[in-house]
DNA sequence: CGCGCCGCTGAGCAAGCGCTTAGCGCCCGG
DNA sequence: CCGGGCGCTAAGCGCTTGCTCAGCGGCGCG
């Protein structure tokens, strides 16, 4: 299988939980497109020609272009919020629970970087109903990591003056991952993430170091 | 004056090198529609509009939509890459210009937010020999920041393992502000700027704490 | 006072947009 | 072997888009 194919056997994978297959295909398609040229420039003829199908077979599955873009937005944030709450709820002190949060958040944004794009930098494209509704669950993923950096400023382990700050920092640092990272680049997801792990570590003034490998 | 009189006045300020007047409108105004809505979303008729003018009088000033993204943009990373340069020459130890650096520029990625919200997500619309010559000055704020934290690792200032990946995040971090600041947030630029410049003086592990203030 | 020029407008063109609809063909239960 | 339904397509509708162009008005100069 060529490194192409693979790519794209991994993309569709990610949207197992899409059907049928027509719609999963679909979301992948728009997923790519939007990444690559954004939302607004991304013509539904364009979508529909990326999944091997005529423009008409999407609304079969989809209202809008809009619900499009929702679906994916919805499927990915819960993918963060998900990653985020794992970190959050895992035994240990929060040095070890913060470097395992930024780890595999900025490893997501790097790994899914296309996916992390359109949830990232195209919200402003959804209506107002559903934007609320994603909007919900970022804030819910900001308190978790907020969550971790306070008990670590809590209990002494980090020194922190600005916790909300910080935690806002932290979190657009890893975001921003999707808004640069190339695979064609010099760096893997798992360097991305062991590097931001030990950078946001330094950020708090976590007092371990922790195993830089 | 209204505090929305005075925020025209300042963002037509930031223009003031934009003549004739009219061309200065439609910049702001632009600026104002590309920030709010994104490039694609953004029709000529409500540049035109904002500005006080018919969609043709664009054309007398403009040849394209895009050439006003394009003007846009080399006017704003020119600025963005004069504040970095100037903190970069200044006299000192890395310690001091790296502060000054992150600071100044974090603080105009906040002041400036809706500028820079469209010069550093709005790249991807412009074409491709445009594209070429805007990314050159992104290159070269790059570098201008790499030195200071190499000149620092070198000089034992700092304790950096890589310094292309930490000023990678450095800077993604400081161009991410554009993202999120708010002017009705709880933080001013200046706030932002001395908190980003703590946060990244720790990612560098700096020996000496700046003064906090 | 009148004339030319220049910034601008009103109207509109071709193209492309999101989305709809009528109908085709294949698959599956009886 | 047939008939119904479902996933899909070809065609195209109404509208908006970026952009053009003929001509108007008012200001400066002679």
């Amino acid at each position: 299988m060529g490194a192409a194919a693979q790519r794209a056997e991994a993309e569709n994978e990610e949207w197992a939980g899409v059907t049928p297959d027509a719609a999963r295909r679909l979301v992948s398609a728009a997923v790519a497109a939007f990444a690559e040229r954004g939302y607004h420039a991304t013509t539904t003829r364009d979508i529909a020609g990326r999944a091997g199908m005529s423009p008409a077979a999407l609304y079969i599955h989809y209202k809008t272009k809009e619900e499009l873009l929702y679906r994916i937005s919805g499927i990915g944030h819960e993918k963060a919020l998900r990653i985020m709450g794992a970190a959050a709820e895992a035994e240990g002190g929060a040095t070890e629970r913060l470097a395992d949060a930024v780890r595999t958040f900025a490893r997501w944004h790097a790994e899914h970087h296309t996916t992390a794009r359109v949830i990232q930098y195209e919200l402003q494209a959804l209506g107002a109903d559903h934007y609320a509704e994603i909007a919900d669950l970022r804030r819910r993923t900001d308190r978790l990591l907020r969550g971790i950096i306070q008990d670590g400023a809590d209990s002494g382990e980090f020194r922190v003056d600005d916790v909300p700050g910080t935690t806002l920092a932290v979190l657009s640092l890893c975001v921003d991952v999707a808004r640069w990272f190339s695979a064609d680049g010099p760096r893997t997801p798992d360097e991305v993430g062991a590097l931001y792990a030990d950078l946001v570590l330094r950020m708090v003034g976590a007092r371990t170091a922790p195993a830089t490998e």
